[in-house]
RNA sequence: GCCGGAGUGGCGGAAUUGGUAGACGCAAGGGACUUAAAAUCCCUCGGGGUUUAUCUCUGUGCCGGUUCGAGUCCGGCCUCCGGCACCA
């Protein structure tokens, strides 16, 4: 045995002796129950972050704790490898995105094997090869038979200057990152996922995860954002036109002094006919702080009441939610208050609190109360007037009850070329036909080189853009379209399943064992997106009929960020630290427990170039721990059951350990209090008495379970270890320990004395004592006795094995 | 504004869910080894006080409350961080 461990040695043994192994290739074959641990797939920028790294070494513990719990664990790994940053790599750097792409990807892959984590390689995806996209093409055509894709005008972000459409981050504060011109918005036709046909599963849903921190919940049931209310039509004055309103506030109908609508509203263009009315309302501010409205000179008719309101159009109104016209109530909204201040519209108050008081209002009130000024309604309280009014509106045909959602349909065109072409047909004479099922992929030209200029990459490549219609033969041009990413990434964890299936994006045998995922971990940057999207991805696969789940993500962890010097490390504050750097200075298993032992994994982790140092030592102590015993280890007797009557103290505290170390884990992953543990095992072991034989083989009862507990977190160093005390195979093919409930309980127990509450005294009494003893124990300490004088006793309390509580 | 989450030593963080606050690590100070340094090992380490002790007071953002006992529970604030933000 060496005296110093060699990381750089062991690490990379250990790694090729696992992958000709196999260690960690999955089978859905195997008896015991499946365990599907996944992390969120890079996306190939070049090299791995902190971020990465802190990832990956979360998911890796727990797919290596769960493997030597007994579990069948499918732990795969591969790449989110379209989008954005390939292209400017091509148009900074004139490299093509295809092989920037697999470079970076064969780069990367090799950063993570030096990490030791543990993947099915075979497995691996990369979402920009032809037959993972070729399903993306195909779900797509299926979701269109379905009706959930559709097309539909839309605005993107133009650059007049670079003349190109640019993503949203790519605008900075309104103008083009590139060349700094203002960005204008520009209508094209685009498709959408109908993801609106699902808010309502999508929400319902939310209850049923459990086991999601609850701030991601909350996010998603924000995001989409659900209401009740009416539809109620109001009648314009003097026309056939209806405007239809939308309001949760059906109890406040009777207080409606004007109406609003959006400056899209079609019944600006369709009504309106001074056109310096419909000037003004086009210039209305955009700026969401000002309340500014023109009045249309016209008037509708609110079927409640008969009153003739005042139209106008607001800049507040939104077209995209509701009917994109509202009743405003100005005593009951403080948005509808601030503009009829503004532009003297009268005010009615409907709703009177329950502490009425009378008099003009300096504000809205917005809560609930009694109806005043509504005919019958009058004197009900505010929930049950919606209720009634509802019910009334439909009875008389003034319209209807309905649901609204925040959340908008899905918008998965991008006018890029590194992404998935959209797999439709434009025909002169047949419209839009999508491209029939066997001809699928749809393949990305790659001779090609992106510019930066032009709507979509693909309207210049004319080999792709011009071919036949499928249904007449006749010249017809494809779609230039290409997917957004997030298509690729809301269903990459079904494919692993079976990654390679030809016929279908899924084996249903494989996909039925595995599904859903058991662990996901990832960043809470993708809280509400990425997760969404895969969740109505699976329940539209499901709906197809190929997986039988309704829910992906079982258990979801979203850790926190890597920061230094209280910033996220980013290049630009230059405060990156750089993981291949840790790997050749520290090697990989010191990286893993640095990032492990530093903070519980949903909290930030604070870098600290000192908490490496500190990790490295001691991982190095452990070692020195099996050094400076070699010869004993050998030749101590390989025995789990010692005899737990005649346990000594190192026996104890290894239990002990066993026990915190595997409840840290399968509480909540606080991994930091895990390996705190086995620092104190550590401590204590090192200065362990080795007096006897049974001294001699309690520490190697202690060393060989601290060299199993400590395995996932550090699996080279232990490996190597468990060799070196005679053990033969795998670590990864042991079990995880048990602990001895009896072993690990102390002998004796320090009682602590309480007078009132507060610690006077402690003493060390048996474990075990009843409350008598205790009592007397407490009573016999002669400072206690003098505390409590010639004071009357009020009342002791006993807590068994803790503290004694004498209150005076 | 609304919804989440968090405030504990010089720092990262623990605390059996109401029972010894500060585990473990980092930093700092002292010591051993060494010609010296590094590495390693040992000791001290929330704050105040004094009679330096097996002492005492105080201490988990602030103010109250419940309790024999509160970092933990309840009520009211303050601060910070995230998300949404005219959604009618």
């Amino acid at each position: 045995m060496e005296e110093k461990y060699s990381s750089k040695k062991a690490e990379k043994k250990w790694q090729e002796f696992w992958e000709s192994e196999g260690l960690f290739r999955a089978s859905e074959n195997a008896e015991a129950p499946k365990f599907y641990c996944l992390e969120m797939f890079p996306y190939p920028s070049g090299r791995i972050h902190m971020g990465h790294v802190r990832n990956y070494v979360i998911g890796d513990v727990i797919a290596r704790y769960k493997r030597m719990r007994g579990f069948n664990v499918l732990h795969p790994m591969g790449w989110d490898a379209f989008g954005l940053p390939a292209e400017n790599a091509a148009i900074k750097h004139g490299l093509h995105p295809s092989k920037w792409t697999h470079e970076n990807i064969d780069y990367m892959r090799g950063q993570l094997k030096k990490l030791g984590l543990g993947y099915d390689w075979q497995r691996e995806v990369a979402t920009c090869e032809p037959d993972y996209y070729k399903w993306n093409q195909w779900f797509f055509l299926k979701m269109l038979e379905r009706g959930l894709a559709y097309k539909k005008m839309s605005s993107v972000n133009w650059c007049p200057s670079c003349e190109t459409v640019l993503a949203n981050e790519q605008v900075l504060d309104g103008l083009c990152w590139r060349c700094d011109s203002t960005v204008a918005p520009k209508e094209l036709e685009q498709w959408f996922f109908k993801i609106t046909d699902y808010a309502e599963e999508l929400l319902s849903g939310l209850d049923s995860l459990n086991n999601w921190p609850e701030r991601v919940v909350a996010m998603q049931r924000n995001w989409i954002g659900r209401s009740e209310g009416v539809e109620v039509d109001f009648h314009v004055h003097n026309s056939d036109h209806k405007i239809r309103i939308f309001t949760t506030r059906q109890d406040t109908l009777y207080g409606a002094t004007f109406v609003s609508i959006a400056k899209q509203h079609p019944i600006v263009s369709g009504l309106i006919r001074d056109n310096k009315i419909i000037k003004e309302i086009e210039s209305l501010s955009d700026d969401p702080l000002k309340k500014e409205g023109v009045f249309t000179g016209l008037y509708a008719v609110n079927p409640l009441t008969g009153d003739r309101l005042p139209v106008w159009a607001a800049n507040f109104v939104l077209m995209e939610y509701g009917t994109g016209a509202v009743m405003a109530v100005p005593a009951h909204d403080q948005r509808d208050f601030e503009f009829a201040k503004k532009y003297d519209i009268s005010i009615k108050i409907v709703v009177a609190p329950e502490n009425k008081e009378d008099g003009p209002i300096s504000q809205a009130f917005e809560d609930d109360g009694i109806l005043v000024n509504s005919a019958q309604f009058s004197g009900l309280p505010s929930s049950e007037a919606r209720k009634k009014i509802a019910d009334y509106i439909e009875q008389n045909g003034f319209g209807k009850k309905v649901v609204n959602y925040k959340l908008r349909d899905w918008g998965i065109s991008r006018q890029r070329y590194w992404g998935t072409p959209i797999p439709v047909i434009y025909c002169n004479t047949c419209g839009v036909v999508p491209v029939p099922e066997n001809e699928l992929p749809v393949l990305l030209p790659e001779d090609l080189m992106v510019t930066g200029k032009g709507t979509s990459p693909l309207a210049g490549a004319e080999s792709f853009v011009k071919t036949t219609c499928p249904v007449c033969k006749g010249i017809a041009r494809r779609e230039t379209d290409t997917m957004d990413t997030f298509v690729d990434s809301s269903w990459y964890f079904i494919r692993y399943c079976s990654p390679k299936a030809g016929d279908k994006p899924v084996d249903s045998k494989a996909v039925d064992y595995w599904m859903s995922v058991d662990q996901y971990i990832g960043g809470i940057e993708h809280a509400v997106l990425h997760l969404l999207y895969s969740r109505f991805f699976t329940k539209v696969i499901r709906d197809l009929g190929l997986i039988k789940v309704n829910e992906p993500f079982e258990r979801l962890l979203t850790q926190g960020m890597v920061i230094k010097d209280g910033a996220k490390m980013s290049k630009s504050k230059g405060n990156v630290v750089d993981p291949d750097s840790m790997l050749d200075k520290y090697g990989a298993d010191t990286l893993r427990l640095f990032c492990l032992f530093a903070a519980p994994p949903e909290k930030d982790l604070e870098w600290s170039d000192k908490g490496v140092e500190g990790a490295y030592r001691f991982l190095n102590r452990a070692w020195g721990l099996l050094y400076k015993n070699r010869d004993k280890l050998q030749a101590a007797n390989n025995s789990n059951s010692l005899n737990s009557a005649d346990v000594s103290s190192l026996l104890r505290k290894t239990h002990q350990t066993i026990k915190k170390v595997t409840k840290s884990i399968e509480s909540d992953y606080h991994f930091n209090t895990a390996i705190a543990a086995l620092m104190e095992l550590v401590n204590e072991t090192m200065t362990s008495d080795l007096s006897t034989p049974e001294h001699i083989e309690a520490l190697r009862f202690s060393i060989k379970n601290m060299i199993l507990l400590l395995a996932p977190f550090a699996p080279h160093i232990t490996e190597e270890m468990w060799r070196e005390i005679g053990e033969q195979g795998s670590i990864f093919n042991e079990k995880w320990p048990i602990w001895d409930e009896e072993a690990a309980k102390e002998e004796e127990i320090e009682l602590v004395i309480q007078i009132n509450g507060k610690v006077k005294g402690k003493a060390m009494i048996p474990a075990g004592c009843d409350d008598e003893a205790i009592q007397e124990r407490a009573f016999s300490d002669s400072k206690i006795r003098e505390y409590i004088g010639n004071k009357t006793l009020k009342k002791v309390i006993i807590i068994k094995g803790r503290l004694v509580n004498i209150v005076i």
